[in-house]
DNA sequence: ACCATTAAGTAAATCGATTAAGAACCTACA
DNA sequence: TGTAGGTTCTTAATCGATTTACTTAATGGT
C-alpha cells in the first residue's frame, strides 16, 4: 500500500495487516490485546507519523467532547476587558486544564446555541447572558448545564447573595438621615443606553443580579429613614470607564448633589471617583462612594476604595468543579465588605 | 414511527417519508429540491423540534469546523490577567464573532496539540508557547496557522519591530553617558525563575520578543557610550505585579543604584515605580523608569508612564483578519512612543 | 411525436472512528 | 478426550451527517 498524505485508523491498520478494531484498541483498550501486539502497533504508529484517533470522529462515535463551552454574558470583546469576569475565568481555566479539559468561548450576545452545542459536553454560565432566546435555549439544551450568578433550574448553580450584600456595603456608606443618596446601576434595564431610571417598581420582583443588588440597596435606605428621590438612579450598560464616568458626572452634577454614590461595580465606582476628584469634591468628606467586586485596583487607588469583595476566581474553581463532578446542587459563596477611605 | 428521543437527518427523512439527502438538502442546498418541498420540510423539523444537521457529524464530513484555536504563550489563566493579552485576545474575538467563529482557548503549556487539533479549522498563535514541543507541533500541524510575535515560517504573521522599539525608547531615557541603567527584562529565559542575568553573548542570536527588545536596549546603550555592567539585567518569569516588585527593590538598591530602569512591559514598570516611590525616590529625578505596551492603567499613573505603545487590540484584529483571508503574508505593525513624566 | 434538457429526488459511498458479538486458538481440568 | 474458560483478534453495525452519480418525470423545441 501507498503512504497517504495523512494516516487514518483504517490506512493504518492496513499496512499493518490487522484490523481497524486492533488499532483502535491499541490506543483506547490495553486489555484487548496482547501486550507485545499494542507495543508493536504503537511504535509502527510512532515511526508513520499516526499520532492516534481523529478526535472529531473518536466524539461523534463517543458523544464525549473534553470541550466545555464558558458562555459569557456578553461578547467575548466584553468580558476581557472586565477584571471580575476575567478573575472568574481563570479560576474556571485553571481546573478545567488540569484536568485537561479545553474551553470554547460562547459570546452572550448570539442567538443561537446551536453553533456550538454539538461540540461540547456541557455549559457553564457566568451571568444571564444578553440574548433572550440563548437563556430559553439553555433550559431545554440536553447537555450539563452550570449557572453563575444566575438561576435557571438546570444542573447546578453558583451564586452570591447579592442582595444581602449590596444591603451590607450601602448601610455601611449611610450614615445619616439627611444623606442624598444616588445609584449607579449596572445593566438595570436590557437595553444598551445609559439613562436615569425612574420605574423602580418592576425591580423588585426581577432575578438579575443588578436587581438583587438593588433591593439590597432600597432595604438599606428605607431602613436609614431616607427617601429615595425618583430621578436618583442610573442605568449603565456594561462596566466600562467610558460609560461610568458619563453617569458619575451627570450623577454628581445633578440637584440635589448626592452625599452617597452606591456604585454597581469597582469599575464604576472608581470612575466616579475619578470624576469628584476632578471636580474638586473631596471623598469621603463630600461624597461617599462604595463599589462592588473588589478589585485590585480599587485597593491601589487613593482613597482606597471600600466595597464588597466577592472571590470571583473561587466562584470560576467552583463552577468548573460543579461541572465536573456532574452533582446537582446550589452553592452560595461568600463575600465580605472590604473597607476603605472612600466611605 | 414513534418519536425518537432526540431527533436525526435519518429519523426526519424516514418520519417524512423522503430521503436523508432531501432533508440534508432542505437545509444546505436549497437549489437541489423544490421550494415547496423545502418549506415543507424546514416547518416540519421545527415543529418536531429537529434543529439541523448534527455539527460534529457536519465537520467530520466537510471537514470544516468554525472554531479556531487561539493558542496562548502560557496558562490560560495568566493570559486573562495580562491587559495586553486580553486585548489581543478582544481583538481577535471581535473579527472572529462577526464572522460567526468560535474560539477555543488553548493553553502554551499544553504538550500536546492532539486533543484539539482535530476539532479547529486553524490556529492563532499569540507569542511563542512556553512548552516547545508545542512549536514543534505548530510547524508542522496540516492546518493553516497565523502566528504573532513571533515565527516559525508558516501561513502568516504579524510583528511589531521590538528591536527598533526598544532602541527608541531607551535612547529616550538614556540621557547623559554617565547613567547607570539597569534592565529588567521579561521572558528572558526559559525557565520560570527570577534572577540576574549574567551571561548576554547567547541573547544576540536569540528571536523571542524579549531577545529582540533585549537588543534595541543594547544598542541604545551602547550608542549612548554607556557601558552595561555584567549584572544589571533581571530576568522577571512573567509579567505580574508580584514578581516585578521583587526584582525591581532588588535592582534599586543594588549598587551602584540606577537611574535609568529599562522595563520590558508597562506592568514591570509601573510596579517599580511604586517601588522606587515606596523607597523615598523620586520620579524621574532620581530614577527615570520606562515601560514598553502602553497599557490604560500606565496613563492614569503618578507620574504618566513613558512607554512603547503598541495597539494590542489592532494587532488581533489583523491576526484574525489575516487568518480568515487565508493570505500567506508577513505584516508588520506600528508602535509609537508615548510619552510620559516618568522619564 | 420524438429526442434533448432540465428539475426533483434517491441510493449508496464516505468522513474516521468505537464496540458488541463472535471466531479461532490455546490451556487445563475432570 | 471432551468441554469449559480465557486470550487474541476480526467482522460488521453504528455515530450523524454530505455528496456523487443515478433514476424518473416533466418540459420544450421542431
Amino acid at each position: 500500500m501507498t503512504k497517504p498524505k495523512s494516516w487514518t485508523l483504517k490506512s493504518i491498520a492496513q499496512e499493518l495487516g490487522v484490523s481497524n478494531a486492533t488499532v483502535s484498541n491499541a490506543f483506547n483498550r490495553p486489555d484487548q490485546l496482547s501486550k507485545s501486539r499494542r507495543e508493536e502497533i504503537l511504535a509502527a504508529c510512532k515511526k508513520l507519523g499516526y499520532f492516534g484517533p481523529n478526535k472529531a470522529a473518536q466524539s461523534l462515535r463517543r458523544g464525549t467532547f473534553n470541550i466545555v463551552a464558558l458562555v459569557l454574558p456578553d461578547s467575548v470583546e466584553y468580558m476581557v476587558s472586565d477584571p471580575v469576569a476575567s478573575s472568574f475565568m481563570r479560576g474556571v481555566s485553571a481546573v478545567l486544564e488540569k484536568n485537561g479539559i479545553n474551553l470554547l468561548l460562547f459570546s452572550g450576545n448570539s442567538n443561537n446555541l446551536n453553533s456550538v452545542v454539538d461540540f461540547v459536553d456541557g455549559f457553564i454560565c457566568y451571568g444571564r447572558p444578553r440574548n433572550k432566546q440563548l437563556v430559553e435555549q439553555l433550559k431545554q439544551v440536553p447537555k450539563h448545564v452550570v449557572t453563575v450568578d444566575f438561576n435557571i433550574g438546570r444542573d447546578a448553580s453558583v451564586n452570591v447573595n447579592n442582595q444581602q450584600a449590596s444591603f451590607d456595603i450601602a448601610k455601611h456608606a449611610l450614615q445619616k438621615n439627611d444623606d442624598r443618596v444616588a445609584i449607579l446601576g449596572l445593566r438595570l434595564l436590557d437595553n444598551d443606553v445609559l439613562c436615569r431610571v425612574y420605574e423602580h417598581h418592576e425591580f423588585e420582583a426581577g432575578q438579575s443580579i443588578a436587581h438583587q443588588r438593588l433591593r439590597g440597596y432600597h432595604q438599606a435606605i428605607s431602613d436609614a429613614g431616607i427617601t429615595l428621590g425618583d430621578d436618583r438612579t442610573w442605568n449603565i450598560p456594561e462596566s466600562s470607564e467610558r460609560f461610568a464616568s458619563i453617569a458619575a458626572k451627570e450623577a454628581l452634577s445633578s440637584t440635589p448633589r448626592p452625599n452617597v454614590l452606591l456604585c454597581m461595580s469597582d469599575l464604576i465606582a472608581l470612575a466616579a471617583m475619578r470624576e469628584a476628584l476632578k471636580m474638586g469634591l473631596s471623598i469621603p468628606e463630600d461624597v461617599r462612594i462604595v463599589g462592588f467586586d473588589g478589585i485590585d485596583e480599587g485597593q491601589r487607588f487613593v482613597p482606597k476604595l471600600t466595597t464588597v469583595h466577592q472571590n470571583s476566581e473561587e466562584k470560576g474553581r467552583l463552577a468548573a468543579t460543579l461541572f465536573l463532578s456532574k452533582e446537582q446542587q446550589t452553592a452560595e459563596i461568600d463575600y465580605r465588605l472590604q473597607l476603605g477611605q472612600s466611605s
